[in-house]
DNA sequence: TCACGCGGGAGAGATA
DNA sequence: ATATCTCTCCCGCGTG
Protein backbone atom coordinates (compact mmCIF):
# COMPACT_ATOMS: atom_id res chain seq x y z
CA UNK A 1 0.00 0.00 0.00
CA UNK A 2 2.93 2.08 0.82
CA UNK A 3 4.50 1.68 -2.41
CA UNK A 4 1.79 2.77 -4.49
CA UNK A 5 0.04 6.19 -4.75
CA UNK A 6 -3.41 5.82 -3.90
CA UNK A 7 -4.27 7.06 -7.56
CA UNK A 8 -2.46 4.23 -8.96
CA UNK A 9 -3.86 1.82 -6.68
CA UNK A 10 -7.86 3.05 -7.31
CA UNK A 11 -6.53 2.87 -11.07
CA UNK A 12 -5.23 -0.66 -10.68
CA UNK A 13 -8.61 -1.32 -8.81
CA UNK A 14 -10.83 0.27 -12.01
CA UNK A 15 -8.76 -1.80 -14.36
CA UNK A 16 -9.09 -5.21 -12.81
CA UNK A 17 -13.11 -4.48 -12.13
CA UNK A 18 -13.41 -2.98 -15.37
CA UNK A 19 -11.89 -6.80 -16.96
CA UNK A 20 -14.90 -8.32 -14.35
CA UNK A 21 -17.33 -6.40 -16.08
CA UNK A 22 -16.61 -7.65 -19.48
CA UNK A 23 -18.36 -10.86 -18.29
CA UNK A 24 -21.18 -8.93 -16.48
CA UNK A 25 -22.85 -6.29 -18.59
CA UNK A 26 -25.20 -5.52 -15.92
CA UNK A 27 -22.56 -5.26 -13.20
CA UNK A 28 -20.76 -2.93 -15.78
CA UNK A 29 -23.91 -0.48 -15.78
CA UNK A 30 -24.27 -0.68 -12.07
CA UNK A 31 -20.70 0.80 -12.01
CA UNK A 32 -21.53 2.83 -14.83
CA UNK A 33 -24.69 4.69 -13.44
CA UNK A 34 -25.37 8.05 -12.81
CA UNK A 35 -23.61 10.50 -10.11
CA UNK A 36 -25.60 10.97 -6.97
CA UNK A 37 -23.80 11.52 -3.39
CA UNK A 38 -26.04 9.20 -1.77
CA UNK A 39 -25.28 6.53 -4.06
CA UNK A 40 -21.64 7.51 -3.53
CA UNK A 41 -21.87 6.82 0.21
CA UNK A 42 -23.59 3.64 -0.14
CA UNK A 43 -21.32 2.34 -2.41
CA UNK A 44 -18.23 3.20 -0.55
CA UNK A 45 -20.18 1.18 2.04
CA UNK A 46 -20.27 -1.57 -0.09
CA UNK A 47 -16.59 -1.74 -0.97
CA UNK A 48 -15.79 -1.91 2.40
CA UNK A 49 -18.10 -4.02 3.48
CA UNK A 50 -18.04 -7.25 1.35
CA UNK A 51 -15.76 -9.13 2.77
CA UNK A 52 -15.56 -12.51 3.69
CA UNK A 53 -12.60 -11.87 6.80
CA UNK A 54 -14.18 -15.24 8.07
CA UNK A 55 -15.18 -18.08 5.72
CA UNK A 56 -18.47 -20.04 7.17
CA UNK A 57 -15.55 -22.78 8.50
CA UNK A 58 -18.12 -23.39 11.72
CA UNK A 59 -21.19 -23.76 9.61
CA UNK A 60 -21.12 -27.11 7.33
CA UNK A 61 -21.27 -25.19 3.58
CA UNK A 62 -23.70 -27.88 2.71
CA UNK A 63 -25.90 -28.00 -0.12
CA UNK A 64 -25.35 -24.37 -1.86
CA UNK A 65 -27.61 -24.43 -5.15
CA UNK A 66 -25.10 -23.29 -7.57
CA UNK A 67 -27.15 -20.11 -8.91
CA UNK A 68 -29.13 -17.62 -6.72
CA UNK A 69 -31.80 -19.77 -5.97
CA UNK A 70 -31.48 -19.41 -2.30
CA UNK A 71 -32.78 -16.13 -1.86
CA UNK A 72 -36.06 -18.12 -3.62
CA UNK A 73 -36.75 -15.33 -6.07
CA UNK A 74 -35.88 -12.41 -8.16
CA UNK A 75 -35.39 -8.76 -6.26
CA UNK A 76 -37.22 -5.93 -8.14
CA UNK A 77 -39.89 -4.75 -5.11
CA UNK A 78 -36.95 -2.75 -2.68
CA UNK A 79 -38.10 0.16 -1.20
CA UNK A 80 -36.78 3.41 -3.26
CA UNK A 81 -34.44 3.85 -0.28
CA UNK A 82 -31.89 2.14 -1.62
CA UNK A 83 -30.05 3.66 -4.50
CA UNK A 84 -30.20 1.42 -7.71
CA UNK A 85 -27.16 3.27 -9.35
CA UNK A 86 -24.04 1.32 -9.48
CA UNK A 87 -20.67 2.14 -7.57
CA UNK A 88 -18.72 5.37 -8.81
CA UNK A 89 -15.55 4.64 -8.79
CA UNK A 90 -14.09 8.76 -8.67
CA UNK A 91 -15.28 8.76 -5.27
CA UNK A 92 -13.62 5.63 -3.98
CA UNK A 93 -11.18 6.83 -1.16
CA UNK A 94 -8.16 5.58 -0.58
CA UNK A 95 -9.48 4.31 2.52
CA UNK A 96 -11.94 2.68 1.54
CA UNK A 97 -10.35 0.73 -1.32
CA UNK A 98 -7.29 0.27 1.15
CA UNK A 99 -10.17 -1.50 3.56
CA UNK A 100 -11.68 -3.09 0.58
CA UNK A 101 -8.15 -4.65 -0.53
CA UNK A 102 -6.68 -5.41 2.74
CA UNK A 103 -10.26 -7.75 2.86
CA UNK A 104 -9.48 -9.43 -0.68
CA UNK A 105 -6.24 -10.02 0.79
CA UNK A 106 -7.33 -11.74 3.66
CA UNK A 107 -6.67 -9.53 6.64
CA UNK A 108 -9.85 -7.84 6.93
CA UNK A 109 -12.34 -6.89 9.33
CA UNK A 110 -14.48 -9.24 11.37
CA UNK A 111 -17.43 -11.06 9.81
CA UNK A 112 -20.39 -8.75 9.91
CA UNK A 113 -23.65 -9.35 11.04
CA UNK A 114 -25.25 -9.05 7.45
CA UNK A 115 -22.67 -11.72 6.17
CA UNK A 116 -23.22 -13.95 9.37
CA UNK A 117 -26.81 -13.78 8.42
CA UNK A 118 -26.13 -14.75 5.05
CA UNK A 119 -24.46 -17.93 5.95
CA UNK A 120 -27.47 -19.52 8.04
CA UNK A 121 -30.05 -18.44 5.31
CA UNK A 122 -27.49 -20.62 2.67
CA UNK A 123 -27.61 -23.22 5.42
CA UNK A 124 -30.26 -25.63 5.27
CA UNK A 125 -29.26 -26.84 8.58
CA UNK A 126 -30.50 -22.82 9.70
CA UNK A 127 -33.61 -23.25 8.21
CA UNK A 128 -35.31 -23.49 11.89
CA UNK A 129 -33.53 -20.46 12.88
CA UNK A 130 -34.01 -18.26 9.97
CA UNK A 131 -35.51 -18.82 6.39
CA UNK A 132 -36.08 -17.00 2.99
CA UNK A 133 -39.21 -16.15 2.44
CA UNK A 134 -40.57 -17.83 -0.02
CA UNK A 135 -41.77 -16.05 -3.29
CA UNK A 136 -40.34 -12.79 -1.95
CA UNK A 137 -36.95 -11.13 -3.16
CA UNK A 138 -34.12 -11.29 -0.91
CA UNK A 139 -36.66 -10.90 2.45
CA UNK A 140 -36.07 -13.51 5.32
CA UNK A 141 -37.62 -13.84 8.43
CA UNK A 142 -36.48 -15.21 11.60
CA UNK A 143 -38.31 -18.06 13.71
CA UNK A 144 -40.01 -17.08 16.33
CA UNK A 145 -39.27 -19.91 18.45
CA UNK A 146 -35.64 -20.11 17.45
CA UNK A 147 -33.88 -16.39 16.94
CA UNK A 148 -32.43 -16.36 20.08
CA UNK A 149 -30.26 -19.49 19.06
CA UNK A 150 -29.44 -17.65 16.23
CA UNK A 151 -28.37 -14.54 17.90
CA UNK A 152 -26.75 -16.69 20.68
CA UNK A 153 -24.73 -18.14 17.32
CA UNK A 154 -24.04 -14.42 16.11
CA UNK A 155 -22.81 -13.61 19.85
CA UNK A 156 -20.43 -16.85 19.65
CA UNK A 157 -19.14 -15.85 15.96
CA UNK A 158 -17.98 -12.46 17.80
CA UNK A 159 -16.78 -13.86 20.74
CA UNK A 160 -19.09 -11.58 23.00
CA UNK A 161 -18.48 -12.10 26.59
CA UNK A 162 -21.83 -11.15 27.22
CA UNK A 163 -24.32 -13.62 25.49
CA UNK A 164 -26.34 -11.83 22.77
CA UNK A 165 -30.26 -12.05 22.27
CA UNK A 166 -32.53 -11.67 19.04
CA UNK A 167 -33.59 -7.79 20.87
CA UNK A 168 -29.61 -6.66 20.65
CA UNK A 169 -29.34 -8.27 17.24
CA UNK A 170 -32.39 -6.68 15.54
CA UNK A 171 -31.14 -3.47 16.57
CA UNK A 172 -27.74 -4.23 14.67
CA UNK A 173 -30.01 -5.71 11.96
CA UNK A 174 -32.03 -2.41 11.51
CA UNK A 175 -28.65 -0.28 11.80
CA UNK A 176 -28.42 -1.66 8.37
CA UNK A 177 -31.26 0.58 6.88
CA UNK A 178 -28.82 3.95 7.48
CA UNK A 179 -26.29 2.45 4.81
CA UNK A 180 -29.20 1.03 2.45
CA UNK A 181 -27.62 -2.87 3.20
CA UNK A 182 -30.97 -4.12 5.45
CA UNK A 183 -34.68 -2.83 5.24
CA UNK A 184 -36.76 -3.97 7.83
CA UNK A 185 -40.66 -4.86 6.10
CA UNK A 186 -43.30 -4.08 8.47
CA UNK A 187 -44.35 -7.65 9.41
CA UNK A 188 -43.15 -8.82 12.67
CA UNK A 189 -39.47 -10.90 12.76
CA UNK A 190 -38.91 -9.73 8.95
CA UNK A 191 -35.77 -8.05 6.92
CA UNK A 192 -35.33 -7.76 3.65
CA UNK A 193 -31.21 -7.16 1.50
CA UNK A 194 -31.11 -4.63 -0.71
CA UNK A 195 -30.95 -5.29 -4.11
CA UNK A 196 -27.17 -4.50 -4.23
CA UNK A 197 -26.16 -6.09 -0.95
CA UNK A 198 -28.45 -9.81 -1.89
CA UNK A 199 -26.43 -9.42 -5.22
CA UNK A 200 -22.77 -9.08 -3.88
CA UNK A 201 -23.60 -11.31 -1.18
CA UNK A 202 -24.29 -14.15 -3.87
CA UNK A 203 -21.52 -12.90 -5.77
CA UNK A 204 -18.92 -13.97 -2.67
CA UNK A 205 -20.88 -16.88 -1.33
CA UNK A 206 -21.44 -19.05 -4.70
CA UNK A 207 -18.27 -17.17 -6.22
CA UNK A 208 -20.50 -15.80 -8.55
CA UNK A 209 -19.98 -15.63 -12.43
CA UNK A 210 -22.98 -18.43 -12.89
CA UNK A 211 -25.42 -16.12 -10.48
CA UNK A 212 -27.01 -14.14 -12.48
CA UNK A 213 -29.25 -11.25 -10.87
CA UNK A 214 -33.17 -12.13 -11.43
CA UNK A 215 -34.55 -8.48 -11.99
C1' DT B 1 -52.05 -5.92 31.94
C1' DC B 2 -48.48 -8.28 29.82
C1' DA B 3 -45.24 -9.94 26.44
C1' DC B 4 -42.97 -9.01 22.47
C1' DG B 5 -41.00 -6.55 18.63
C1' DC B 6 -39.34 -2.24 17.29
C1' DG B 7 -36.81 2.28 17.27
C1' DG B 8 -33.77 6.01 19.35
C1' DG B 9 -29.70 7.39 21.58
C1' DA B 10 -25.35 6.74 23.70
C1' DG B 11 -21.24 4.46 24.17
C1' DA B 12 -17.69 0.68 23.48
C1' DG B 13 -14.35 -1.61 20.74
C1' DA B 14 -11.95 -2.32 16.48
C1' DT B 15 -9.83 -0.46 12.57
C1' DA B 16 -7.57 2.80 9.31
C1' DA C 1 -3.89 10.37 18.54
C1' DT C 2 -7.86 10.76 16.06
C1' DA C 3 -11.83 9.73 13.12
C1' DT C 4 -14.86 6.45 11.54
C1' DC C 5 -17.37 2.25 11.47
C1' DT C 6 -20.06 -1.38 13.45
C1' DC C 7 -22.10 -3.03 16.63
C1' DT C 8 -23.90 -3.46 21.79
C1' DC C 9 -26.67 -1.98 25.44
C1' DC C 10 -30.46 0.26 27.59
C1' DC C 11 -34.78 2.41 27.63
C1' DG C 12 -39.31 3.59 26.14
C1' DC C 13 -43.21 3.01 22.87
C1' DG C 14 -46.78 0.57 20.11
C1' DT C 15 -49.41 -3.43 19.23
C1' DG C 16 -51.95 -7.71 19.81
Amino acid sequence: MDTQSDLDVILEFLEEYHRHNTVSGEEASYWGAGVQEEAKSAEDTTWTQFCWPCQPHSIQASAHPPTCEPSAAPFSQITATGPTHGPQPDFVSSRQLAKHQAAEAGSGRKVRLFHFLFEMLENPAMAHCVSWVPAAEGVFRFSARNKDQLAALWGQRKGNKRPMTYQKMSRALRNYARSGEIFKVKKKLTYQFSEKTLKLLHRRHHGDVTCKPHV
